[in-house]
DNA sequence: ACCATCGGTTCGTTCATTGAACCAAGAGGT
DNA sequence: ACCTCTTGGTTCAATGAACGAACCGATGGT
């Protein structure tokens, strides 16, 4: 999708992936998918994109099949978008972005990977230092860093707040209505 | 520059990282650079890309110290734009997307990346399986592969028909070496 | 004097993004 | 039956970015 119209011109594997999550937000999806989100509204509420642009987004990353489309419960009819193996396979690429922007534009450590065997924070290239070998992404545990917002505003933020094991589905706490929260 | 608006809601160092090299062409004018590309001219005719936005591009690039600009001549004032040591960074990124790329996308094998000292392909992190490291940008040897077209249109495209060695400045038929150019 | 090159800027058109509004199919309560 | 809420969208006008062609200015060559 992402402007193939110019970048087919490059013969070159970079651009042919740029084609398919260059575009603004596609990565950010991924990323959300690689964490657990499945459900539109999560997507909508964490990311804080326009609506029109999450359609298309999960529209065409469902046509490249980096997110598979399955319907989750019939009663209302209800779909999520799973992350596949292509879209698993997007993991290197977004590590190593992570650890790019964290060491040259972030002042403070928002959130860590760990191996799940050994609890070894990971090295930059998705390796146990420990263990001595790439850890698959469901092995991997996000745990939250202290630079982060305690209380941020929408449920998929609040969920991540503990540790959230990768790929397993996320699940927030819908609360419709007044319950018990706040003590300031 | 990239929408910082709205990533900038995102608590993420990928969000952050794509602030600055998630906006269209960004992250391929970076491989240009690192490939050794170092002239505006040589990036507009490599890349096609618009002039106005090559320009805004090798600004921010700039700004954010991705890229140096530094005059090469002075008879007639000329600037070439080199990859900074944050630029380099960025190269196990370029290099998951490329695999990612390659992999589910691509039917052949356009170019390939070996180690200057044996001559090993890199695996998929960078490292040289022979000799168990990982390589620096600076000892990668880029070499056409089958599938390449033998008489692209620009000159630029035509320079790396033959192996190169990245960061390496790069020359063009036309254009004077420079020599006088010694990094640090 | 004339033309070419390099590295841009300017500008009108086209395309994508944004945010708000609207829509529709259940589900649940009264 | 009726109303309302949730979920998962679509539509639309306004804004902003990208595109491509034209133009510009400094310099060098003939």
């Amino acid at each position: 999708m992402a402007l193939g119209k110019d970048y087919a011109t490059q013969e070159c594997s970079i651009a042919r992936a740029l084609e398919v999550v260059g575009e603004r937000w596609t990565l950010l999806v991924v990323r959300d998918a690689i964490y657990g989100v499945r459900r539109y509204n999560d997507f909508l509420v964490h990311l804080g994109i326009p609506r029109a642009v999450l359609s298309a987004r999960l529209k065409a990353l469902t046509e490249e099949g980096i997110l598979d489309r399955r319907r989750y419960q019939e009663s209302p009819p209800r779909d999520e978008y799973v992350v596949t193996e292509r879209g698993i396979a997007l993991w290197p690429a977004l590590r190593a972005l992570a650890v790019w922007g964290r060491e040259h534009f972030m002042d403070r450590q928002l959130r860590a990977f760990r191996h799940v065997d050994c609890g070894t924070e990971l090295g930059p290239y998705g390796e146990c230092p420990a263990c001595g070998t790439v850890v698959p992404v469901g092995d991997v545990v996000l745990v939250p860093g202290p630079g982060l917002d305690p209380e941020p505003a929408d449920p998929v933020s609040r969920a991540l707040l503990r540790p959230k094991r990768l790929l397993e589905p996320l699940v927030t706490e819908s609360a419709p209505t007044g319950e018990s929260v706040q003590p300031v």
